[in-house]
This record gives structure tokens, C-alpha cells and sequence, in this order.
DNA sequence: GCAGCATATATGCATTTGGAAGATAAGCAA
DNA sequence: TTGCTTATCTTCCAAATGCATATATGCTGC
């Protein structure tokens, strides 16, 4: 930063937007809430909801006021991801964009989803482990949309920071109601992961962890032995890592 | 993004820069690599080296080109680290920095240390584990240094970046030259973690990981049995993370 | 009300993984 | 050559995990 910002302003800079890459667990599977463009560029395209980041308004800021304008949601979990900006990947301009993923169970979107051009769009995940690469999403009848700028890389990044990051951070539970079985909590982890987790151990770790809290409840309506219900617990006595 | 970018040319919009952390390890402590601004703000501070994006140059582009002019270095190990954008981090105006961490061995530094206002600092991590927050750079009487902006704020989420990431991605050796004994590497980790590490388990694990190769060499020079040297190897046959 | 069903939960055991300690090896110095 | 120091190897033990089995429980159909 070796120069006034007087000096600066002489020069064209980039444009600032967010991006967000809102995820829930519908039947199962992961799927982004998606919007669809009307105007050039990549009309009909889906899109991520994002926006312009405001000269007084911070990163998170900006990106509450989006998920509030476009998505009529509030008080999601929310957490930076990564930074995009290459320069030929708004054909606009020069836009940079800091794109956040958002976690919300699917209850939540019900309001959201009435309003206007949202659709919940199930996720392909063309690649194993945390090898990284780009995200398709599906329409209902589970062709691929075609995804407006690098949002399949954003998706994409998405999806691998889960991987890599719910075995050791409690993730998991933003994409569950309050109240949730194990067998819940396991489902999600699979979905993310893509892959199939030993249901014991995976029962041993998480009573283990100290992040369940019990209700005392039970899951009704099952035909058969109902399972406990748990709540998330914040603040676990963590172990470290190591 | 609503808006044709002609639109958003009547409203003023963030500037944008990065800020390169650059960590090396000496006399087995993280150190970082840090300039004394001259002009204000911060005149007289301590300060990581960056510089505004171009409009016409990618995120890492600018990364290269900021660590070549301020530095004189090319060809480091450079990640994207989280993008800084509180609206009161820089008291010219609104800048968005772009942080990015870079790895070194500390001999790859004597070219650019010579040049300039260059200094490498001593890093004081005063949090345990992962938990994040600022970290102090010490002088050479070992007093904190004055830091500029949010570069405390920063030189911290590096810290705490490489305490995640040191124990299942193969960054340690980006500290190290080109071959290392095990107890060298295991001193990079004792380092970036802050606490000592099981010599025994971190022999067995590093060698059955596939990332070290036998170059058959052995450290010369040593008063005692020579440990065996060892080359990075890349591609290292992963083994998942579950 | 009762047998039976499907899943939840608990228990036991083999395998694997990581920590700790001792034994041995290999250079150098006196 | 002896002794020192650190590297490397071997062994043992505790903890975590995967797997198989046994038991528990609420519901359904009769």
C-alpha cells in the first residue's frame, strides 16, 4: 500500500462483490439454493445470490444484506470461503468476489423459497475425497444447469471446505433442526463426505465429543424403536486437535 | 450483481490490495518477513508487505508481482489466507485486502533481507491450539513491534492457519531447504504448533506417509551419530483423510 | 392385548493407531 | 579404544476404530 488513495483513484480499480453459496440437505443429498438470472450476462443462467460489496458496508455485512434482498432469510450460519479473481471471470469487468457458504437446514427455507426465482438444486459431485474441481447442479429432473460466471468453482470449493472440515468442526449441525437423531447427524455427514461412515464409531465419537446435549425426547412417529433426539451443544470442552 | 458495472461507476466502490504474510523459520521459531512504513498512516509501523490490485491482473498475479518489487523474491510457496474488509481497517479510505500467505526457507531470504527496510521479526503466538487472535512481532531486543492496519489481525489467522493445516498437508517443507532430517522437520512443527510433539509417532507416521524420499545422505558435521537427509517428495500416494 | 417387526442401543472382540520406554547403532572426541 | 550424544529400531501398552452380536423399545397387524 505504498500510495494515497487520492493517487488511486486516478486509476480504475476492481469492482467488489460476495457471492454466497447457501447449502442445505434436502432428501438426503446436498443442494444449493440457486437463482436465476433474466439479464445479461448468462441470462437464464443460475446463479449464486451475491451482490456488490456497499462503500460503507462490510464484507459480512454485504453479505447479510444478500441473503436478506435475494433470499428473505436471516440469521443464517455464515463463513468466509475464498476470494476469486480472476480477471476474465465477469465478462462486465473486472469484478472480484468473496464468496461465503451459508448452512441452513432445509425447514428454513420455506419462506425463501416462495419468494420469486429461487430453486433448490441438488449437487453432483464429480470428484472423491477433498480432490477439489468444479459442482454441477441439477434441475428436478436431474439434468445440469448451466451456472452463470465461476460459480461451479465456487460451489465447488464449497463442497470440498465441508469435506475437509466436518470431522473435526461441528458443521454438521447447521444443516439439522435444533432437535435431530443420530442416524440424522450421520446422514449428513454422508452427504457431505459422499461417501458411507461406520454408523458405531460414528456414534461413539459424537456421544464422546461432548457436543450433544440430550432432550430427554424421543423421535415419534416411526415404526419402530424411536431414537433419541439431541441438541447441539455449543461451546464443547474441545480436545485440541493433536 | 444487479448492476451493469456502468451503473456501479456512479457510486465509489471499495479498493482492493493483498498482503502477503511471509513466514520462515530461524533458530526454530516462526519469523516474519516485515517492512517499516515511511509514509503515514502507520508511518514508522511495522508492515507486511502489499500492495493495491491491478485492473488488469489476477489476485495471485499481484501476490508475484508485490513479493518481487517489495521483496525481491519469486518462485515461494504462496495460499490464499482470508480476505480482511472491515470498513475502519485502513484510515485512507475503504480497502478490502486480499491476504495471502507465503512459506520460505529462511536461507531463501538473504537476497531479499539485504535489500531495503526489510526486517524478519519473531513471531509471539500468546493463544494456544487453534484459537486464533492477533500475534505480536517482536524486534531484535524482542519488544513488540508497532504493527500497521490489521496486520496483527492477519499475521494471527496465519498462525492459526498453519496449526490446522501443518498435521495433514505437506506445508512444513516449504520451511525447510530443498533436504532435512526428521528432527528438522519435527522442529518446524514443534514451531508453527507451539508445543512439543511425540518424536517417535512423528518418525513413523512422516515415513509411512510417502512424502519423504531417502536421498542416501547423511548431516555431516555433527558431533554425534549423523541423522539421515531427506527430499520432499510431491504427489505423495494420499491415503484419503478419513 | 399380543406376537412380531424394524431400528436403536449396548456389549464384546479383533485390528489399527499412537505414546512411551528401552535397546542398539553410528559418528566424533578425548 | 572408550565414552559421549543423538539416530534408529524394537517392544509393549493404551486408546480408538471397525465389526459382529445381543438386547431394548415403540409401533403395527391381528
Amino acid at each position: 500500500m505504498e500510495a494515497d488513495e487520492t493517487d488511486l483513484d486516478r486509476h480504475p480499480h476492481p469492482h467488489l462483490a460476495v457471492d454466497v453459496a447457501l447449502l442445505t440437505l434436502h432428501e438426503r443429498a446436498l443442494h444449493a439454493l440457486l437463482l436465476r438470472r433474466d439479464a445479461a450476462p448468462f441470462a437464464g443462467a443460475a446463479s449464486l445470490p451475491g451482490g456488490f460489496v456497499h462503500i460503507d458496508e462490510s464484507l459480512p455485512d454485504a453479505v447479510v444484506r444478500v441473503l436478506r434482498e435475494k433470499c428473505g432469510l436471516h440469521g443464517v450460519f455464515v463463513e468466509q470461503l475464498f476470494t476469486f479473481g480472476d480477471v476474465g471471470r465477469d465478462p462486465r469487468g473486472r469484478v472480484v468476489t468473496v464468496a461465503y457458504y451459508a448452512l441452513v437446514p432445509v425447514a428454513a427455507l420455506a419462506a425463501a423459497r416462495a419468494t420469486g426465482e429461487l430453486t433448490l438444486c441438488r449437487l453432483d459431485v464429480p470428484w472423491p475425497q477433498t480432490q477439489g474441481g468444479p459442482v454441477r447442479a441439477l434441475d428436478a429432473n436431474g439434468k445440469p444447469l448451466r451456472l452463470a460466471f465461476d460459480h461451479d468453482v465456487i460451489l465447488g470449493t464449497t463442497v470440498q471446505r465441508l469435506r475437509g472440515k466436518i470431522d473435526y468442526a461441528p458443521v454438521g449441525f447447521e444443516l439439522l433442526p435444533p432437535q435431530f437423531t443420530l442416524l440424522d447427524l450421520l446422514e449428513v455427514h454422508q452427504a457431505v463426505l459422499g461417501c458411507p461412515i461406520n454408523k458405531d464409531s460414528f456414534r461413539r465419537r459424537l456421544l464422546a465429543s461432548g457436543l450433544l446435549a440430550p432432550t430427554g425426547r424421543l423421535r415419534a412417529n416411526v415404526a419402530h424403536r424411536p431414537a433419541a433426539l439431541f441438541r447441539f451443544r455449543r461451546k464443547g470442552r474441545g480436545k485440541g486437535h493433536a
